[in-house]
DNA sequence: CTGAAAGCGCTAACAG
DNA sequence: CTGTTAGCGCTTTCAG
């Protein structure tokens, strides 16, 4: 019944079987109209290459490893999309480290046995653990740099510059910095870009924090905030943002009116909440070939460089004139 | 090099392969001594068992596959995190369909070759659609039921039930109800919660709609439930009560002030925005550990019944007293 | 260009 | 309890 396989065909057409493995993956080896044959019969039987043998035999997976931190970060479901979207029929391996950066050593340890290589998001863990994690296993990480692995990231800086002119021009002086996870390689980026920013300019740079990088962060940056005079503040993402404009809500200030607020990252939420959010967009599309092309550059054994992309800021609502 | 295989472990020993094999997969036919030496020099030789060959020759993949409609639908993120949690050693292999029901077909024809069985959430599609591409790979359908298929859904109908009498004794009378999308089991099951509830009450059910389930297709909602005199809108889910209030804030009405918004799900977002949400709980792990349960049970053969768990209704900021 | 044959690493009867 | 013997379905030399 169901078990439709190359012998199966190689039968039915009076060829060998080896004919038929040609005919798919090496299709240039065979005659024209012998392929077209074996194609069609394929077709008809409703053939599906068993995709495990095809690994045992060739020792290659076809199958890459995604590890995100924390699935439930919105901000990683839309680069998980693009980089299935990027793998082509290659097949991605989700793991969600559920918020536990101690536990990912032992996911990337199941994982590598499984895949051809590791696209590895890990905003926390210490750089040595993760290339001991790794080991030999081709890896890019993404958004973070670590010596002597691939990776790709999104650069926030030269978005973060223009973001700083935006608010200054609307006249805003007082800024703050709400700082994100201290040893968070994004987090770090983002506020050297804001103190670099600021460090030409006639602007009093309030710094507050670090904050964890979550709603409730936001609402603690927010009651820290109101104890200040800035008008404006950035915080390191838009869940964060997020928080900070309820927390100001409850301190009856509004947004814009009283507080600008720019987030990061451009998430759903960002999009969706009262008043909409300017913030910081990432490319994800381009992130996720970056990333994908950059593996098999490092699945092939080369060294594998950095990538960096940029960020763009979009100004929505949330930024608005000094009051 | 690398290579560590149960022949090396085998040879290493002088036992043949095939112990080293049982060691591992029935260690109970294996004297203890001997397990335990083969344990040892395993982990010394740093031994991975190679998951493609063990699969090739039991015909079982050890893993499961789920299909999701669209991942960056935020009830997606944390079902998935719970599948995982639950599927134990089993990989989960995540397909994200994009969006696109069309494709789904295909999507599916890709997984069956990879998994054992497949968690299958696909609300669009229609039923026989679906019964064709999954022909004989075991399948459970998740918050839906087809007929001939396996499911575990969540019932919203009490929940909603609770919902209505919770506006009703807040003073509402006058209560509109947003559909979702046409043919979609879930968009149904709470157009008819909230058409049975409303009967045997002294309220009149305007209803509006169909409206897509997203942020966008509550804005449409929220312009012509503005026409209305409504003092309380159902929305289908939370993204879509998002955009109603966002619309309704548009046209000058404040929720919960003017009125009242009850959304369903319970994302991310409900909790997050301001006003919060109140809306109607899904019991994501209890619905992740079910569909796995009843998967397993689909692989071995046995007629697997549907499942129903219950939804809680959770009472926020964007229900108040009818105006 | 195609057939033959030898595995990939592991499991599964079947003897012993 | 353990060794033997066949494969799982596909790829890949190596001949022809």
């Amino acid at each position: 019944m169901g078990k439709v396989t190359i012998y199966s065909i190689a039968e039915e057409l009076g060829v060998h079987a080896a004919t038929v493995s040609r005919a798919f993956s090496r299709p240039e080896l065979v005659k024209a109209d012998v392929r077209q044959r074996v194609l069609e019969t394929a077709e008809r039987l409703g053939f599906q290459p068993n995709r495990i043998a095809r690994r045992l035999a060739t020792g290659s997976t076809g199958a890459v490893g995604l590890l995100v931190p924390d699935i439930t970060n919105p901000f990683f479901p839309p680069l998980v999309r693009e980089i299935q979207a990027a793998a082509d029929d290659a097949t991605v391996i989700l793991v969600d480290a559920q918020g536990d950066a101690a536990d990912e050593p032992s996911l990337i340890a199941r994982l590598r046995s499984q895949v051809d290589g590791i696209l590895l998001a890990s905003p926390l863990a210490p750089d040595d653990i993760l290339r001991e994690a790794i080991g030999t296993t081709p890896t890019v990480v993404l958004n973070r740099e670590v010596d002597g692995l691939a990776s790709v990231v999104c650069d926030m800086t030269s978005a973060l510059h223009v973001a700083g002119d935006h608010v200054y021009s609307l006249g805003h002086r007082r800024i703050a910095l709400l700082s994100g996870t201290v040893g968070s390689w994004a987090a770090e980026q983002r506020r050297t870009a804001i103190r670099t920013w600021a460090g030409g300019k006639d602007v009093e740079l309030v710094e507050l924090g670090p904050f964890s990088a979550s709603y409730d962060g936001g609402r603690d940056a927010a009651q820290e905030l109101l104890a200040t005079d800035a008008t404006v503040a950035f915080a390191f993402d838009d869940l964060t943002a997020c928080g900070v404009i309820a927390g100001l809500a409850e301190g009856g200030r509004r947004v814009p009116d009283d507080v600008s607020v720019v987030g990061c990252d451009d998430v759903l939420l960002a999009r969706v909440l009262t008043p909409t959010l300017s913030t910081v967009q990432t490319p994800n599309a381009e992130l996720a070939r970056a990333a994908l092309e950059t593996l098999r550059v490092a699945i092939t054994g080369e060294p594998a460089g950095p990538t960096r992309l940029e960020g763009t800021f979009v100004h929505r609502q949330s930024t608005g004139p000094a009051a």
